[in-house]
Formats: structure tokens, C-alpha cells, sequence
DNA sequence: CGCGTGTTTGATAGCAATCAAGTTCTGTGG
DNA sequence: CCACAGAACTTGATTGCTATCAAACACGCG
């Protein structure tokens, strides 16, 4: 076991606050823990499982055959993973940090938990999924290097409450969510801290000092 | 009323017979009729009807500030739409052309198609939605503009059930689908024909020459 | 303190965007 | 049925953004 620094572990009651069924997999899902860099569930699994984040960070990533990297989304305390598919999934799911999940059988989590709970507790999920797809498509899709980079802090510092946030991914994760790559990630960062818009006191920390530049900047 | 073709008219029972629930709306949906560039839903438009298309073909879009657009899918008979956000929708669909859809709201369906079929019903199609933005986010992000086009065609083929296919949309909203202009699509289109991979007799509709190249060039 | 990994910076190349004409197609009206 | 007008599509020249290649730097860890 290696020694891990947890800077990316958020405490549950936060991110989980905003979701009605939170508690819905705390009675029905089993506890499973993971260390860091551990596969939660692969690409091409057969999907049974859904998975709550308890604490630590997940990222699902697609890998093409050459070496290209997709990363579907970064999942913390309080979201709901493993229902992007009705049959295997696309992505596979690894730990950015330590992690502590709950998975539940999506066929008897209404047995369980009682079927309308289950029912408005996956369709909660799957139309937040959708929500944040289709915002990471039009970031993908039709923004420039500088807006996207900018729309992943933005997005960092919200979820965080506030102007400071610690990341749990490297540069190399930001570049695969963004489809950039690590250079330009990194040389959109210098640009950002230059403009006194965002300051980095290390690599994984950094301070929204101008919010409504990084906001502008982020459309 | 404008004189309309409907070349991208396709019958329901075709791609319809994919889904195990495709008669859940036909019993609890209210029929709707578009013309060709109707617009179904707005962008901000609060959600509570979930559509069926039931022939004609319908587009998502989303659209920045400055004008830049983002084509969240197409859609086709038997494809559902409308169920990718928890409260207004992100994007907006307009139609193809003349359309004919099923709506239903989405609390009542389970009162009147029955809670467990509805359930189902909408697990799947969230499922299937989920399916297809994730393969869109893995081609905006890492693939090239010739790997986007050869996918896109493969996929029309794939769904066209055939080596000839017709496409009910222009360059314009191919490129916003794919995230490329439109010279880029035109070009990388070009650059197909030459190479006898497909062959375009009209701008609308494309015959598979080399379906192994055209895979080949996709990934 | 030194090594290795992760990050930043620099120089150059290349792919796709932009700007700008042509060309073809489609639908309309004579 | 043919001619015309406008839109859609294609092609060409050039620019510019981001990737690539390469090296230096910084930080965390043993």
C-alpha cells in the first residue's frame, strides 16, 4: 500500500446535500473501498452495478486503440456512476484518490430500497448524467483552449463553494476531460495566472482571484 | 405551407423495432405534427414532456452567445428526446423535416402507461441517451476531422440498414454535429470519394463503396 | 540530498479555421 | 419546359490555433 495523500477527498455531506435521494444507496449498497488508481469498473464490463461516490474522486476514461484518451466526467461524493449503459459499459472508472463507494444491483436496488425510491433516485441520476454530457459536448465540440480550460476551473471553484479548490486530478486528466492536450492545458493556466484571473500556489490548488473574467472567458 | 420533400422521412417500424418499448407512448402520447424547421423545444424551455419521434427526423441544438452551435444528437423514429435535464432543457430540438412525434408528460405516463412500463421506458431510453453522447463526447474530443466524418456516415449507413442512405440533414448541421465547419466536412467528404470509399450522387445521399476502409478511418 | 515524476516553457509543424470565389443544385416563375 | 435566382455545396489560398517535439524546471518522496 502506498502512501496516499487524500487532497482530493471531499466530505460527502456536501456534494451530496444538493442530490433528494442521497441516502437511497446507504441502506440498499454495499461498501466498497478502492486505493488510488484502482479500476472500479472496466470498459466492455457487463453493467449490473450502479456506484455512489462516498469519498475520493472517480474519472471514467475511453481509450482508443492508438492511445487516445477520453475522459467522460469526474465523479465526487454524492454522484451516481455506472448507468451510462444498458448493456456493457463504454468507459471504464478508475480512483483519482482513495475511494469509498457504494454499489447496488441495479435489478434489486428496488427490492431494497422500494421500487418508486429507486425509481426517482435513477432518474435523477440519468437526467443529471445527461445534463453534464451535453455541457461537456458543447465544451468539446465548439470552445477554444482558453474557454474550456477556463469553464473546468469555474466549474472546480463552484463545486468547491468558493474561490479556493484543490484539484484530484494531474494536468494529464484536465487535458484527456478538456481534449487538449498537457502542454496547452498548462500554457492556458500560465495565460490565466498571468491576467491575476486564478493563481496556482501549488500544481493542485489554486484561487479564483477574478471570477467574472473566468467567467467571461469561459463562453 | 411550403412545398416539402420528405427525403428524410423514414418509417417507424424500422428503427422502432430496436426498442423492446416503443408502443409505451403510442397509447399515453398525444400526436404532434411539425413542419420541416419547427422548433419542438427551447433551449431554457422548462422540461416536462418527453417526446417519441414517430417519422420525420428532429436535431438538439444548443447555441453560444456568439453564435457558435452544438448539435447535441439526431433523431430518428422510435428515438425519444427530451429527457436530458432534471429542469429546463439545455438544448433545443427543431425538426428536419416534417415530423410527426408522440408527447407525453413525463409525471403522468406512469398513471396512464402504468408505472413499471413506464419506468422501464424511460430507464432505457435515458440509458440509450447516455450510450450516445458518450460516443459523441469520445469523437469531439480526440478524433480527427477525417475519423468524424467517416463515423458519422458509417453510423447513417449502420442506420440505414444498408450500403445507400440518405441524409435528412445539410453540411451545416453535419459540421455542428461533428464539430468541424462546413468547408472541413466538404473537403473531408471530397477526400473520401476520391479515395472510392463512398460516393455521393447527391448531397443528401451517399452509397458505401469500402465499408472496411470506411471502418478503418472511423477509429 | 538525489532521483523520478509531473509540470512548465520553448521552437516548430500541421491540421483545421477563415476568408474568398466558384460551382452545382433546387425551387420558382415565365 | 426552360431560364433564372438563391441557397447549398465545393474548391482554393492563407492564417492561426493547437499539437508535437524537445528540454528545463520544480516538487514530492525515498
Amino acid at each position: 500500500m502506498t502512501n496516499v495523500i487524500n487532497l482530493a477527498t471531499y466530505p460527502i455531506d456536501r456534494a451530496g446535500a444538493a442530490s433528494p435521494s442521497v441516502a437511497v444507496l446507504a441502506s440498499a449498497g454495499v461498501r466498497m473501498a478502492y486505493a488510488r488508481g484502482e479500476e472500479v469498473y472496466a470498459q466492455d464490463e457487463e453493467a449490473d452495478l450502479i456506484y455512489q461516490v462516498v469519498s475520493g474522486a472517480v474519472r471514467t476514461t475511453r481509450l482508443m486503440s492508438d492511445g487516445r484518451r477520453q475522459i467522460g466526467d469526474f465523479y465526487y461524493p454524492g454522484d451516481v456512476l455506472g448507468l451510462e449503459t444498458s448493456d456493457t459499459h463504454r468507459f471504464s472508472a478508475e480512483t483519482l484518490a482513495d475511494t469509498v463507494v457504494l454499489a447496488a444491483k441495479r435489478r434489486t436496488l428496488p427490492l431494497v430500497a422500494g421500487k418508486a425510491i429507486a425509481d426517482a433516485f435513477m432518474a435523477h441520476a440519468a437526467a443529471r448524467e445527461l445534463d453534464r454530457a451535453q455541457e461537456h459536448l458543447l465544451l468539446l465540440g465548439r470552445k477554444t483552449a482558453c474557454e474550456k480550460v477556463a469553464s473546468f476551473l469555474l466549474h472546480a471553484a463552484d463545486r468547491a463553494g468558493g474561490a479556493r479548490a484543490t484539484l484530484p486530478m494531474g494536468r494529464q486528466d484536465m487535458a484527456d476531460y478538456l481534449g487538449l492536450t498537457i502542454e496547452t492545458v498548462s500554457r492556458m493556466l500560465t495565460q490565466l495566472q498571468g491576467a491575476d484571473i486564478v493563481a496556482f500556489p501549488t500544481a493542485r490548488t489554486f484561487i479564483v482571484k477574478n471570477r467574472a473574467a473566468l467567467v467571461r472567458l469561459s463562453e
